[in-house]
DNA sequence: ACTCCCCCCTGTTAGC
DNA sequence: TGCTAACAGGGGGGAG
């Protein structure tokens, strides 16, 4: 379940294995990983070859490695998406959907991704709006995230409660805020002791201020042990996982004792998948916001 | 313009 | 024991 403390943990390793390395060969071993590159799989492969890993970055749980100043690769983990760096003579594994060689002969990068949810494509790089950074085309529409400096509290204060939606649904919407998914919206309202049902037009000022320090926490704690693992399905790029599972004080908690009350965490059913929170001290709003 | 819901996919687990 | 169904969930795209 990669959100944003796993893909920069990810980016933060590809930086370090990757960046400054030649593409020698790219071979897509699933055509689904590139659905979205309109140069299809023999295309990408092609215009891949020769070029080299000049930065990566990343905003929400979107990462990239410019190419050159107009050009970037462009990937997204899905659910289950790895980007693993290792002996490139190693076995390869079933769910490889895209493998990298470089011209040094080092470690190979392999797109691992069980589900098929990720992708990874070649891309323009654009300025979107009034922004001072350059992001991939695809992803222009994309809010900047809590942790970079593009991030405006105010902007996002005022368009947050301008909303007419649930609270959760607002945090998930990554055009509004990105990098935030399940575990951690869960953890935020947790953090924040504010209901996923709250409808967004009624929240004030120090509850959203509040609710947004809890957001920057709990991302911050989960990048400092290297994201949440559950499974074997989100790793680093050597194939690690990470601890924040310890730390969790709501998701997937059903039933048991909440850290702060004792009250058994309780779960809903969500937008199709579920939502963990305290009924104690987080209050269900009287009247629930939309589609609740 | 904004909000909401379905669907893409596979491996694991719960339930009958 | 063996099958089926539910579940995990990010986000694109289309419906409303």
């Amino acid at each position: 379940m990669p959100e944003l403390p796993e893909v920069e943990t990810v980016r933060a390793g590809l930086e370090r294995h990757v960046v400054g390395r030649t593409v020698g060969t790219a071979a897509i071993l699933n055509p689904r990983a590139v659905r979205r590159d309109l140069a299809g799989p023999d295309g990408f492969a092609a215009a891949m070859v020769g070029r080299t890993f000049l930065r990566a970055e990343r905003r929400g749980k979107y990462l990239w490695f410019a190419l050159d100043d107009t050009e970037a690769l462009l990937a997204h983990l899905g659910m289950s998406g790895q980007l693993l760096v290792g002996d490139p003579g190693r076995p390869l594994s079933p769910h490889v959907r895209a493998r990298f060689t470089f011209d040094d002969d080092g470690p190979d990068l392999r797109f691992t991704d069980q589900r098929t949810f990720g992708h990874v494509m070649l891309v323009p790089l654009v300025y979107p709006g009034d922004e001072s950074r350059v992001v991939p085309a695809p992803i222009a529409h994309i809010a900047p995230d809590p942790l970079e400096a593009a991030f405006d509290p105010r902007a996002f204060a005022g368009r947050l409660t301008g909303r007419k939606t649930q609270l959760k649904r607002a945090l998930l919407d990554q055009s509004l805020i990105s990098g935030i998914g399940n575990i951690y919206a869960d953890e935020a309202l947790w953090r924040a002791k504010l209901h996923w049902a709250r409808p967004t037009e009624t929240l004030k000022p120090a509850e959203v201020s509040r609710l947004l320090g809890a957001v920057r926490e709990v991302l911050t704690e989960a990048l400092e042990v290297g994201g949440t693992s559950f499974d074997a399905l989100y790793v680093n790029v050597n194939g690690e996982s990470g601890y924040f599972d310890r730390s969790l004080n709501a998701y997937g908690r059903e039933g048991q004792p909440c850290g702060r009350c004792g009250t058994p965490i309780r779960r809903d059913a969500f937008m199709n998948r579920s939502s963990f929170s305290c009924p104690r001290c987080q209050q269900a709003p009287r009247r629930p916001g939309p589609s609740g």
